[in-house]
DNA sequence: ATCTTAATTGGAATAATTCTTGATAAGGAA
DNA sequence: TTCCTTATCAAGAATTATTCCAATTAAGAT
C-alpha cells in the first residue's frame, strides 16, 4: 500500500473538488510518487505504473502529472535542463541534487527562515511561487570521494 | 561600448588563461551580454549579435556561451522548463521570472545571509552551486493589476 | 609561409514535452 | 438500464531547445 488511506482520501477530494474524476491512472500515478519519493522523471513515473496499469501511455502519464501539480497534490521539480522530477512532498523544501550518483534530496525549512529574506526585493513583487535547488555530492558521494583520495 | 574595457581586459585574460582564444563570436557574444542584462535566451543573443557579426550561427552561439559560462564569465539562468537565459552578473544573486510581461530581475544577496543557512542539510553534503528562483508579478505589472481591478 | 590545432558552420540528430485526433469510459438524466 | 454528454486516454506526429557531426576556416606558433 503506497499511499495512506487518508492521503488517498485526501487526494480523492481535491480531485473531485475541481470537477475531475480519480481515474485509476491518475491514481496510479500519484500511488507511484507516493510510494517511492524519490523523485522520478516522467519516464520513471511511465516504468513504474505499467506495473499496475500495463496499458497506459506515457503521454497519459504526462497529462496526469499535469493534472496533479494543478490541483497542487504534486509539485515538479525542475534542475539545469535536465527532465522534470515530481515530487508530493507539499512541505515547503528545496532540493539537492547529486552529480555523482544523481539521487535528489529533500532539505527541510529551517524554522524561522523564509527565502524572502534572504533576497532583496527592489519593489513590490508579487511572489506567487519559489524554488531552491542546490548541487554537489551528497554525503554517501562525500565520504566515498574523501576514501578514496587519501 | 557596451563592455567597459577594463571587464574586458578581464574576459580576454580568463579566456587566454584557459588556453582559448578570445574570437571575435565570443567577445561579440560576451558584449551583448553585458550591453543588456535582461537575461537573454540563446536565441535572443543570436539575433543580437548577428548585427555586429552577421555571419555568425546558433551552433556558434551556443558554444561561446558554454565557453563563456565554462570559464566563469557568464551564468546559466533556468526557470521551470522555459529555454535557458544567461546572466554576467557574477555577484551571488537569485532571480524573479514576471509571469505577466516576461522580464527576469536580478534578486541582490542580504548581507550576511547565505542560502546554506535556510535549508538544513542531513548530512555532509558538499554543495558546488546553487540557485533560487521566484516567479509572479514584477512591481511594474502588480501596480497595472491593482489598478485595474479598482 | 607553413603547420597544427582550435573554432566555426550548417545541417542532422536527439530528447523532452506538447499537440492532435479518434477511441473509451464515467457519470448524470430519462 | 439505456442514452447522452463530456472527460479522459492512447498512439503517434509535431514542436522546441539543445547537442552532435563532419567539413571548412582562422589563429597563432615555428
Ligand atoms: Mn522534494
Ligand atoms: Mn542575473
Ligand atoms: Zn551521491
Ligand atoms: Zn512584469
Amino acid at each position: 500500500m503506497a499511499t495512506p488511506a487518508n492521503q488517498n482520501q485526501k487526494a480523492d477530494e481535491t480531485i473531485h473538488g475541481r470537477g475531475l474524476r480519480m481515474t485509476d491512472q491518475r491514481r496510479a500515478v500519484y500511488d507511484v510518487l507516493m510510494g517511492e519519493r524519490d523523485h522520478p522523471t516522467a519516464v520513471e513515473v511511465f516504468t513504474r505504473v505499467r506495473a499496475k496499469v500495463p496499458t497506459i501511455s506515457l503521454a497519459t502519464v504526462y497529462n496526469c502529472l499535469d493534472t496533479l501539480t494543478g490541483c497542487g497534490l504534486v509539485k515538479t521539480v525542475t534542475h539545469e535542463r535536465e527532465p522534470a522530477r515530481y515530487c508530493p512532498n507539499l512541505e515547503e523544501h528545496a532540493h539537492f541534487f547529486c552529480e555523482s550518483c544523481g539521487t535528489v534530496t529533500d532539505l527541510p525549512l529551517r524554522s524561522r527562515k523564509r527565502a524572502e529574506d534572504v533576497w532583496e526585493f527592489p519593489g513590490e513583487f508579487n511572489i506567487s511561487h519559489h524554488e531552491v535547488s542546490f548541487s554537489g555530492t551528497c554525503p554517501k558521494c562525500s565520504a566515498k570521494a574523501a576514501k578514496s583520495k587519501r
